[in-house]
DNA sequence: TGTAGCGTGCTACATTTGTAGCGCTTGCTT
DNA sequence: AAGCAAGCGCTACAAATGTAGCACGCTACA
């Protein structure tokens, strides 16, 4: 569970699912205030250690990504906000969602209807 | 920002958050293993200090809450989520959210249509 | 009126986190 | 080849966190 990790693992986690695979220095750059570099790997060593991510070597040197796949972590991480915040309501947290709509164009809300449309289909059969 | 939080302490603010206010007692059913009540106030001390939560004297004793608004907690809890998982995307989120439907009524289904609409409406104006 | 039982706060202590420094290697560059 | 820079891992250490134990006061009820 990712939100067993302390406040800096976890900022480390997350800048990976937000960047993808990245190194040393690239999240040196994404951290929001800077660390040595000698700190960030030794919490990437941790992290190593309890497996939230796996290192790669490259031409780059290590780059680093998460080793549980995006689609879990989102999964796990909007039931933990559903859970906590909207009372297990996942309806009531897609209208949250809908109510920050600046961020949403026309052809996104579409989309967001066909998704509904299918969602019936779903629950019928 | 709840996710400077070290793992323990952020656990005992999602349940203020998600039971209501509650006294050490019942944070103490709540939470996912036993503690003792001692150890439970002196989380309550840091997050009072640290301003995470208030407390105040009842009958039953001292009860504890989110001193931060749920709507504002909410808010920020999603667009973490968002960012980090959803490359800042809403309307991704909101369509895994669907993706959750066994959760959702046909009811709520009508529901969120009628948010979308109103979504749409706030846009064009 | 003793005494058993909560809820409380304090203090102390082990563990975990957060961070920097050092010294090694590798790959240029001159 | 000598020197330099970048990236690395190790170790050490300060600070924060996680937890238990103790002593106190307030019920309640035998």
């Amino acid at each position: 569970m990712l939100s067993s990790l302390p406040p800096r693992e976890r900022e480390i986690v997350d800048i990976l699912y937000e960047r993808g695979a990245s190194t040393v220095t690239e999240i040196g750059e994404a951290l929001s205030d800077a660390l040595s570099g000698s700190a960030i790997r030794a919490m990437l060593k941790r992290l190593e250690a309890k497996g939230f991510v796996a290192r790669e070597a490259s031409e780059r040197g290590f780059v680093y990504a998460p080793s549980v796949s995006d689609k879990t972590a989102r999964k796990s991480a909007l039931s933990q906000v559903v859970r906590v915040f909207f009372n297990g309501s996942a309806t009531s947290a897609a209208a949250a969602l809908l109510g920050m709509q600046d961020e949403m164009t026309g052809a996104e809300l579409d989309e967001l209807e066909k998704l509904i449309e299918q969602a019936r289909e779903g629950r019928s059969q």
